[in-house]
DNA sequence: GGGGTACTGTTCGAGTGTGTTCGAATTAGT
DNA sequence: ACTAATTCGAACACACTCGAACAGTACCCC
């Protein structure tokens, strides 16, 4: 057995099960104790796994599927941090505003806790609790209702419905994916009509998506790439990426993470 | 189990119910008792609880700086348990309930996770976190959506509305506080409202109570007494009191917290 | 063949987690 | 208010776990 393959499997069995013994593993591998060791300091240095004293567990307690939530935000930090800054720009004092699920638009969340008498609708727990931690009395959070998905979003009928009852002046949607043919995508289903509720609830749409969101496509199809009123991205786009953004975007905004 | 998943679940716990003791934790893990003091010790360090005689609590939110408070809060914990436990048996598999906020029901959430395909609503993050922690993917929980108090309940007019499309076999109310003239109360206002949906929406009602709800009124009256079909309480209750609740209420369960 | 790289196993001293014992401190019962 | 029952934490002993260092094996490239 190749040693990536053992790998891949420690991580997978680390997911499944929360936490393994690093006796456990070798005797099951066949492997010396210190090998196991070396195979979940390598997974524990590339984030996927935290090392504890006996073996190892998930980084962050409860995430089943897809990039946790910790281990996904280390990547591509330079890039969500300005495009979080630039689209904190664009709210202001009292608007009633609307927060997708992602690592994005949890950023985000970080840059309008200071904003005052904001109210903030989201389906996305570790965004809400963003601001509740900041415990301001002006700001107003309402979580949307709905089952849990692994990355922590609120999904499902009772989510649409709660959505449905509301009217926001501007929805920040994170997305997993866009393309000029499936426009902006995620992988959950049930996320994407999620979102799609949310679209109908904004007056406005202003979408976070970084230059390697570029050409993935998501199982799911949110809205078209037009349907956005603004896109925020990073300069690491290709040019003929971004002349066709041009194009089809009402309003492309291209920031610099320095 | 390694060490730090222990100490992860036990702070989970703590979070969840409010507050631990030592030899339960011991005896539910297998380890001695100074194992269980050495990790609230080590979360004590790390300011994630607070450490009592014959247990932890949640690190306090305010009042609980009288000494004596917290230790009695761990202390009663035998009361909430008996009741948890009671009604844990009146729930079987396939059930569709819902569970109120609050630390009793938190409680007996630890106690329905083994049951299998149960769904449940609550507008509780600590009880849903119960159920998501434990990953079985045959059980569904749904929250409702709303804002959230300090106590981390969702309420609101968004989660009164998400509650009102749904139906349940059961309801497992926790209240403040019960007296003859007011009925089951509540401190909150917002979650008297959310707690009143909730029993619209279910066919029976069973409240949880442990003694010293007896005679404490908080500001808002969720239902009166009479309203429940079963009231579940613990042997503390003084002779009046529980000849006029035999009256009452259709079905009176006194559980023995020995 | 020589030299490099990646992976693995072994050894060993240091570190960590756990159970037990026991005297002190706290709490409960009457 | 006094006594009995718990609970606490310090100290010790033991087993397990860790990581550094060194050495061996396999494979690849030149």
């Amino acid at each position: 057995m190749l040693a990536q393959q053992r790998q891949a499997a420690i991580l997978d069995r680390v997911r499944a099960t929360g936490g393994v013994r690093v006796t456990e593993l070798a005797a099951e591998y066949g492997v010396s104790d210190m090998t196991i060791r070396r195979d979940l300091e390598a997974l524990a240095d590339r984030g996927l796994l935290a090392k504890v004293h006996g073996g190892a567990t998930t980084v962050s307690p409860g995430s089943a599927h897809e990039p946790g939530f910790a281990a996904k935000s280390v990547r591509q930090r330079g890039e969500k941090t300005a495009i979080a800054m630039r689209a904190a720009a664009m709210v202001s004092p009292g608007d009633a505003i609307a927060l997708s699920a992602g690592t994005t638009t949890a950023e985000l969340a970080q840059r309008l806790v200071d904003v005052p008498s904001l109210t903030v609708v989201t389906n996305s727990i570790p965004v809400a609790d963003v601001f509740y931690r900041a415990g301001r009395p002006d700001q107003t959070v309402v979580l949307t209702g709905g089952t849990r998905t692994p990355s922590d979003a609120l999904v499902g009928p009772v989510a649409v419905a709660a959505i449905g009852t509301l009217h926001l002046d501007m929805l920040f949607l994170g997305v997993h994916g866009m393309s000029e043919r499936a426009g902006y995508t995620t992988p959950n289903l049930m996320e994407a009509d999620v979102n799609r509720a949310l679209v109908e609830a904004a007056e406005r749409l202003v979408v976070l998506a970084d230059h390697t969101k570029w050409g993935t496509v998501g199982i799911s199809s949110i809205v078209p790439l037009a349907r956005a009123d603004v896109l925020i991205t990073d300069d690491g786009l290709e040019a003929g990426a971004r002349d066709l953004l041009t194009e089809t975007v009402p309003e492309l905004v291209v920031v610099n993470p320095q």
